[in-house]
DNA sequence: GCCGTTTTCGGCCCGACTGTTTTCAGTCG
């Protein structure tokens, strides 16, 4: 079978979430619904794709996936080996797609869209939009005036925002509004919570935690200040809802930011409440549940006694589980809380863990500085090397260097180096090159100029739209070449602007183990590249990690946080990481 | 539809807020 005809585990999760939605707005069995839902996840969060597994394993293969029975995995079967599934079929073929719509909006749920389908035939946007303004939909059963005005906003909204933001977006935001917290005289505390605190690589909304001061016996009167304030806030357009611990905006620019207020002996059991996943959280407490335990924002309790075993610290909730503490980075359900019971959770990687940066660029290509200042940025932040790795001469765009060029640079950074030496300090710049991958797989430099530097990281810059086995054979070319340390931004995309390119990560990884290549973590928000699940991947294969920030100016070294967080959520650890060896263990990765 | 240190059958998280409701259903996170 041809594999670039395979449905891809994307495409498989989309159909079980459009399942999903499609039997909630016909008020089918909600378990079986969350079923749906939790596979669709599952499939999503799969480093393998589930076509190898089909073909290595068969159906049963699929069945031990965490997520997946037998019900999801004959589907499965059906849509790999045939192309479509008849059971999606018909639930599509009684369904206008606008209804999916509809249950998109925000306030709209299952039970809504059914009642304007069943009773009024509203099956579109279009249609709903129409029948709301001239007052049509209040001859419903439980729809008044308000309903229909805060239908006709949500279509509003959803017109002028689509979708959700990149983590650094969410994060310039929450950092101000949490500044302007803070500085209320109710407020002890506030913390980011959410999406934004796993380091999700987008976020849907900001979740922010605020801890009132002052006395038990004033909290309401202290809640409702500060809320006052949260939705006065200069950057708020709308109130989307406000109460006493929990109260929604809307920024201008479409963010959705929610507030809690809690006081200081809920801290614990509120951040992990409003840190989510949504899923981790379900699987906590169905975990507690079966140990007489139940948890909630408000701490953990004895369902018995009625008594509050836990909830002022974070680490409390989670011990009173019997759960070793688990990194915000981590909380997605993927087997964190298996992984915590039997106390092999990994060491995750921080940034005091970083000892170098291993790509960027200077004013040669297309950077903003020279490398000089690029040595002092970075010496500033202790790192003890960074390797400076321009573009090759095929990408005329970024004013690429060639052989010639790079053999100037390569003796100048000889001679910087000295400089260095002879002033006492410890610090090296590595002389390397991001060299270009070329659509038959060769390197953009002539091998002996590679062999002479300290570094060689290869990427692919053009030639995107190769069909998966010509992309995978051309990357697994470069790995082969015995030139390459790393291979840089290994999949192309840019978040919300590209899709990744078609490759196969898993044979890519493959041979990247074998020949003692690492793969690059690129921290450029946009990139985050590899992502969470190509990195968890590459750690259970045994690959090797560089944790980069392909800096082309000073002041984007700071990234790195970007790029240590992915790895945090794809379980990497300080050994997996070369840029977190000395510099003469990295020099002996690098084979020099 | 999935799952198992109470279970292969009988469960499946917990609470806040809103609107249209005289006591709660629907939605959200």
């Amino acid at each position: 079978m041809d594999d670039k005809d395979l449905m891809d585990n994307r495409q498989i999760a989309a159909i079980f979430h459009t399942v999903a939605d499609i039997l909630e707005v016909g008020g089918d069995n909600k378990y079986r619904i969350r079923s749906y839902r939790t596979g669709a996840d599952a499939i999503e969060d799969l480093g393998v794709e589930l076509s190898t597994i089909l073909e290595e394993s068969g159906v049963p293969g699929l069945i031990e996936l965490p997520g997946i029975g037998k019900g999801i995995a004959e589907k499965v079967e059906e849509l790999l080996t045939t192309g479509s599934c008849a059971f999606v079929e018909e639930l599509l073929g009684r369904t206008p797609p606008g209804i999916l719509d509809i249950l998109r909006l925000s306030g709209m749920g299952p039970k809504k869209t059914g009642a304007l389908y069943r009773e009024l035939g509203i099956d579109s946007i279009e249609a709903l939009e129409a029948a709301a303004r001239v007052g049509g939909l209040q001859t419903l059963a439980g729809f008044g005036e308000k309903t229909e005005q805060k239908i006709l906003k949500a279509i509003k909204s959803m017109k002028s925002f689509a979708g959700r933001h990149r983590i650094s977006i969410g994060r310039k935001y929450a950092a101000r509004l949490m500044q302007y917290l803070q500085a209320l005289p109710e407020v002890s505390r506030v913390e980011a919570a959410g999406s934004l605190r796993r380091w999700r690589e987008n976020i849907g909304d900001i979740d922010i935690l605020a801890i009132s001061s002052g006395p038990e016996s004033e909290s309401e009167a202290i809640s409702e200040a500060i809320m006052a304030a949260f939705v006065t806030y200069p950057g708020v357009s709308d109130v989307v809802m406000k109460g006493h611990t929990r109260s929604t905006v809307l920024l201008e620019n479409g963010l959705q930011v929610d507030l809690r207020v809690l006081g200081s002996d809920d801290f614990g059991s509120a951040l992990q409440h409003f840190t989510g996943s949504k899923a981790h959280n379900v699987a906590i407490r169905e975990r507690a549940k079966r140990l007489g335990l139940k948890v909630s924002e408000y701490g953990v309790f004895n369902i018995k006694s009625g008594k509050r075993v836990a909830g002022a610290a974070e680490a409390d909730v989670y011990e009173a589980l019997g759960l070793s503490f688990i990194a915000p980075e981590l909380r997605e359900d993927r087997g964190e809380i298996e992984a915590a019971k039997e106390g092999r959770l990994p060491e995750l990687i921080g940034p005091g863990d970083i000892r170098g940066d291993l790509h960027c660029h200077t004013v040669a290509s297309d950077g903003a500085h020279t490398y000089e200042q690029m040595a002092e940025a970075v010496m500033a932040l202790g790192y003890e090397y960074l390797a400076i790795t321009d573009h090759s001469r095929s990408l005329g765009i970024a004013h690429g260097l060639d052989s010639e060029r790079l053999l100037k640079q390569v003796e100048e950074i000889d001679s910087y180096n000295e400089k260095l030496r002879k002033r006492g300090k410890s610090f090296r710049l590595l002389k390397g090159s991001e060299v270009d991958i070329l659509s038959d797989g060769s390197l953009d430099h002539p091998d002996e100029l590679l062999g002479r530097l300290d570094i060689v990281v290869a990427a692919i810059h053009s030639g995107f739209n190769m069909e998966k086995a010509g992309m995978t054979a051309r990357v697994i070319k470069a790995i082969e070449s015995g030139r390459v340390n790393i291979i840089a931004h290994p999949t192309g995309r840019l978040i919300g602007m590209r899709e990744p390119f078609a490759i196969d990560m898993e044979a890519v990884l493959k041979a990247a183990k074998e020949h003692g290549v690492a793969m690059e973590v690129n921290s450029y928000p946009e990139r985050l590249d590899l992502n969470d699940v190509h990195l968890r991947l590459a750690k259970e294969l045994g690959v090797k990690v560089a944790i980069s920030t392909d800096a082309h100016a000073t002041d984007q070294f700071a990234n790195i946080e970007y790029g240590i967080h992915t790895a945090r959520r794809g379980w990497i650890e300080p050994v997996d990481v070369i840029n977190s060896l000395p510099l003469e263990g990295l020099l002996e990765f690098l084979g020099r």
